[in-house]
DNA sequence: TAATTTTGTTAGATTAATCTAACTTATTAT
DNA sequence: ATAATAAGTTAGATTAATCTAACAAAATTA
């Protein structure tokens, strides 16, 4: 068994893989707010435990088993919030710092019974995707909407950004998952989108906005 | 804020006093597997931080602050397990394993969430009583099912073991909390009773498990 | 009361996870 | 190409929680 703390590291490295690619010995002690030689010392733990392929200097990387758990804490964690959205009715600013306790609990029925509770659920309540029982993650092709042009309406599909702030932001103006939005103008100079949606004719986004919300284009 | 480790302590203190009265190093030490030099450590850690009062070779006592945190760790707990029964459907024998751990999840809200769509309950899925928001527990009074006598009729308040086995060992024979038990004969010899209850009109049960069984008779 | 047993404490070692300081390797700039 | 900077490692200390071995106090038995 992985301590909390092991599952915490592989956990960022998984994550941060997929955001940015290579991750270095710098970026995952920032992430972690640990120390480098901390993660270092960290790397070479879970290297004995072939977690993670290690080699000085070189950028780190899971292996396959490594990829596998912290896929499989990943979903827990996953499962955890949409179970908190939509069987305990908290919001969906409000979720993810229960589930990063709740990911660490070991107890397989638990899980099984939230998945299955919830019909088995693709995404979590940020849309991002929940890992299958293998640890694999099914990426969906998604779009900024600062990507989008003048005239298209497009299916509001995740979040990028899961501060509470941000998505307090998005509550406030009734944004959440689903919602279609039409884009009426842009601004050339800021590069801000005036959109409408639900029962809202002209909102003003700002491209700060805009970069951290993903859309599914319509037709 | 207190480790996971030292909740644990507290938790087992507090389980111990209510159950025996006074609590030694001894006793504590075997209820959590850990060695008396451990816990006489754990001991000074605990009272330095005004939880515990402790006296050289003195038995242990909690102080009131250690008694409200103890009681709130057993409330979530005892949540937890209500909540895993009631809403979740797992059963009273698989629930305390997850509840041990989500116990020292920290989130006021996540444990207000539960109480409130539980209905505020009193007791847990074993019948146990569920400490207040200040930690205190109310104690009702029940008798053991073997303390009473032939011809009465006592309704299955509480069990006294919740180990999985004699939670299956009920399960077995359809005894869940609230059952109006008859009892129609006492053996002598070995104190076994000959019970009727539901739809079960003579069912065994021996003075062990009579034992472990709490009633409410019924006036 | 004295001897024996049980209970509890002290001392010192160990492990996991962290840190700082010093050093080395790699990258970037001049 | 050399110097300067950034990134990464090594060495050694620290803290929390644990252990074993040795010792001391309290309780029990003779
Ligand atoms: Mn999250
Ligand atoms: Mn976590
Ligand atoms: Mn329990
Ligand atoms: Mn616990």
């Amino acid at each position: 068994m992985n301590s909390l703390i092991e599952e915490n590291y592989l956990k960022a490295l998984f994550n941060m893989a997929n955001e940015a690619g290579e991750v270095n010995v710098t970026e995952l002690s920032r992430r972690l707010e640990i120390k480098m030689p901390t993660v270092t010392s960290m790397m070479k733990k879970l290297s004995d435990k072939k977690l993670v392929l290690y080699e000085s200097y070189k950028p780190l990387r899971l292996s396959e088993k490594g990829k596998k758990e912290a896929g499989l804490i990943i979903r827990k964690h996953r499962l955890t919030e949409m179970f908190l959205v939509e069987k305990m009715h908290l919001g969906w600013e409000d979720v993810h710092d229960i589930a990063e306790q709740i990911e660490h609990i070991q107890s397989p029925v638990f899980f099984e019974k939230m998945d299955e509770l919830l019909g088995y659920p693709k995404v979590d309540p940020h849309g991002s995707p929940i890992p299958d029982k293998s640890g694999k993650i099914v990426w969906k092709e998604y779009n900024k909407l600062s990507d989008c042009r003048e005239g298209e309406t497009a299916k509001l599909a995740a979040v990028i950004n899961t501060s509470s702030d941000f998505l307090k932001f998005l509550n406030g103006r009734e944004m959440r998952l689903g919602v279609k939005i039409k884009i009426r103008s842009i601004e050339p100079f800021d590069k801000s989108m005036v959109v409408s949606y639900g029962k809202r004719q002209a909102e003003v986004l700002s491209n700060v906005v805009c970069e951290r919300i993903l859309v599914e284009k319509e037709g």
